[in-house]
DNA sequence: TTCCGACAGTGGGGTCGCAAT
DNA sequence: ATTGCGACCCCACTATCGGAA
């Protein structure tokens, strides 16, 4: 079950829950064993050798009934002083694809599984029931007995407005909304509705690669950085994505009266050699959704120029 | 006739593993 | 030994087309 994406829904008929930022996974717990639990992400494809203790977590923990779950693999990150433990993408996919992973890497990157919702239950179907009941019979399966388990919490009472705070607050995706009554349905649907956290850059553009397939002969995506306070232009992504056909053409254009030989940052570029550079004059704003811990844009879209900004009011956002 | 939803195709940041160089 | 590439994860967005309203 997906969702739509849109703004967060008010009403008695729906739930808030906060969105896990992390590997959707289904587990199928058959049996008290590690080896009768499979968890299978959202392509089907079987991740459970990516996450044996998941699955011993989960076999010691409900595997005396037979039970269906729908839920999120999450890594947290290392909380500090100042910075509590908050999902890490970037840590998870040390642990994505790594079949078997050593007791080192386990202990470097624990995982956690947080369940949202229960299809199964001793062999009966209740993917029919309403969320309302479903999310009963979750509770009722005490998962949170298991340091490696959790049930995602829901936000009774708790407004859109200040749904969104919270999520934000902790270092969440976004709100996810459900419809109390509706069943669980497979594909999307509009009983699930999903409402990310964005976030907003202004930054330089200082070069872009060129488009393939239907974009060939056009842009492909702009180079964006920030100035450092000692001038240096530091990259932060590439954005390929948000532009209209008339809108890359008319932006390659503008690029190519400004190229220039030499790349005018001053950190890596990835794929530079089929990058071309411009000078860095022209300031764009993107929508993205978090800085990854190389200091890049996660999820950037191209929202447009900003002629009305210059090059040196360009200051880097607060990172988290 | 118009609108909407699903899908294909473009683009992004990452990781891993294998084949080619 | 290094590099390139595809297959995976996460995803945003535009353009298109067929069916519903």
């Amino acid at each position: 079950m997906l969702a739509t994406a849109g703004e967060v829904p008010s009403g008695p008929g729906w739930a808030l829950e906060l969105k896990w930022d992390g590997m959707r996974a289904l587990a199928y717990v058959e049996g008290a064993k590690p080896d009768a639990v499979t968890l299978v992400s959202r392509n089907q494809r079987a991740v459970t050798g990516s996450y044996p203790e998941l699955a011993a977590a989960l076999a010691e923990t409900v595997g005396t009934r037979q039970v269906a779950l729908d839920g999120e693999v999450v890594a947290l990150s290392v909380p500090t002083p100042g910075a509590p433990a908050r999902p890490s993408f970037d840590r998870l996919q040390l642990r994505m694809g790594v079949v078997k992973p050593s007791a080192a890497l386990r202990a470097e990157v624990p995982v956690t599984f947080v369940a949202f919702d229960v299809l199964a239950l001793d062999g009966e179907t209740v993917a029919d029931r309403p969320w309302e009941e479903r999310r009963r019979l979750l509770e009722g399966l005490g998962l949170d007995a298991h340091p490696r388990l959790t049930t995602s919490p829901w936000l009774e009472g708790v407004d859109p407005a200040a749904a969104l705070e919270l999520a934000e607050a902790h270092g969440m995706e976004g709100v996810l909304a459900k419809r109390r009554d509706a069943p669980y349905r497979s594909g999307r649907t509009q009983t699930w509705v999903k409402t990310p956290i964005w976030r907003t850059v202004e930054a330089v553009i200082g070069g872009w690669a060129p488009g393939r397939g239907r974009n060939h002969g056009s842009l492909g995506a702009v180079l964006l950085g920030l100035p450092e306070t000692d001038g240096r232009l530091r990259y932060i992504g590439h954005v390929g994505t948000g532009f209209t056909h008339a809108g890359r053409d008319r932006l390659r254009d503008q690029l190519v009266a400004d190229a220039v030989d030499d790349s005018p940052f001053t950190t890596a570029v990835p794929e530079e050699r089929s990058a071309r550079w411009c000078r860095p004059r022209l300031v764009g704003e993107a929508r993205f959704r978090s800085w990854t811990d190389d200091g890049h844009l996660r999820h950037p879209s191209w929202r447009g120029l900003r002629p009305d900004r210059d090059v040196d009011e360009l200051r880097a956002p607060a990172r988290s």
